[in-house]
DNA sequence: GTCTATAGGCTGATAGAC
DNA sequence: GTCTATCAGCCTATAGAC
């Protein structure tokens, strides 16, 4: 993951990567910089001078990917889908994030423990707004009748609570397999993704 | 809250309390002992003088907490009943954990984004066993035939993964409900619990 | 035995020289 | 882009009061 040297582009996003781990397995008061810049393959000040110091590589962190979400979530809300379809699908989106960016399930889960302690205020809003994104999808599905009468934001704490806990806890479980204390197969992302959605279909489901 | 002074087991209480809320908040890293001790009401060396340090601090409250947890589960295991019965039973426990013990969930939560960190080695048995608690319980389940045939790895994550975040998602959920950004009314936990039950009795069961 | 005040010493983020 | 020094912050140990 080394950047070559003089390469600002890489540089930065070695950091990045470096750091999402990092604040993603210590949290930010745990992450040192020192071992982001280590782990990165540049040097420590260069957290200063392509962010600004810790703080704002940390936020750009989040703006990146809520960005890329919210963006997600747009397309979305677009689409004339029934509420059980787009639930699947917001479910199936919710995973791939956290696929492709290992570790941003646990800074959210991070900032929604510290109400956003770490967080700056103009993003405050994007993370409230994925915070709250399943309760509509529900609350058109209850409307539709093709939900059953459950409460949305009950239901949308299930859906968010479950993905990010099987993608943030991962540390845990992999050390645990690791050393022989639970024996089960590394669960793969997309068996649980589709487990998920098939749970929440039978569960929601008006008949039944 | 203040103790008395010379009043070992209430001083001793104070930190624990003061301190279960400043490391769900901010994680071990970002509480700091000052605090702790400021929000007791005691001096700052009391943490030192009753528990040899921060981390011993930390651990004393995860030793309690897991010997609750664990005697009830060995209850329930104890109890001669059918699966699904088991499972709506154990969500009510752990429910209920977390309703006595705020800032439990996110203290575990935080444990498994970092692989029990700061936890002493003789508690990893401890953290094993909850994290694995709900497995057999499925499992059984659908040896009985009255679980559809799910993974029950999958199906562990899920309850787990819903019940700690609802309880450990509450500082962002109050500040967003405080700040108008959401309009919500404030959740209850009972209901929560029951929502959960519900689903999973729903989305497990094996005709439908 | 229980608690207070204080000083020491370490660690880590940052800024400035190169 | 790198190296180094500084400065702030925080945990803990100590000495002693009640």
């Amino acid at each position: 993951m080394k950047s070559s040297a003089r390469d600002a582009i890489a540089t930065r996003q070695s950091l990045i990567d470096a750091a999402t781990g990092l604040f993603a397995e210590r949290g930010y008061d745990g992450a040192r910089v020192d071992e982001i810049a280590r782990r990165a393959g540049v040097n420590p000040a260069m957290i200063s001078y392509h962010f600004s110091g810790k703080r704002g590589l940390y936020n750009a962190i989040l703006a990146d990917d809520f960005g890329w979400v919210l963006g997600k979530l747009a397309e979305l809300d677009r689409e004339p889908l029934p509420a059980d379809v787009k639930l699947a699908r917001f479910i199936s989106i919710f995973g791939s994030l956290h696929t492709r960016r290992p570790g941003l399930s646990a800074m959210m889960l991070r900032e929604a423990m510290s109400a956003g302690r770490y967080l700056e205020d103009s993003l405050l809003p994007s993370l409230s707004r994925i915070f709250a994104s399943v309760q509509s999808i529900v609350a058109q599905g209850i409307a539709e009748k093709v939900f059953r009468d459950v409460d949305p934001l009950f239901t949308h704490h299930t859906v968010i609570g479950a993905i990010t806990f099987f993608f943030a806890a991962r540390p845990l479980r992999d050390r645990l397999i690791a050393e022989g204390i639970v024996q089960v197969p590394p669960p793969n992302p997309a068996g649980f993704i589709a487990h998920l959605q098939e749970l929440l279909a039978r569960g929601l489901s008006k008949e039944g």
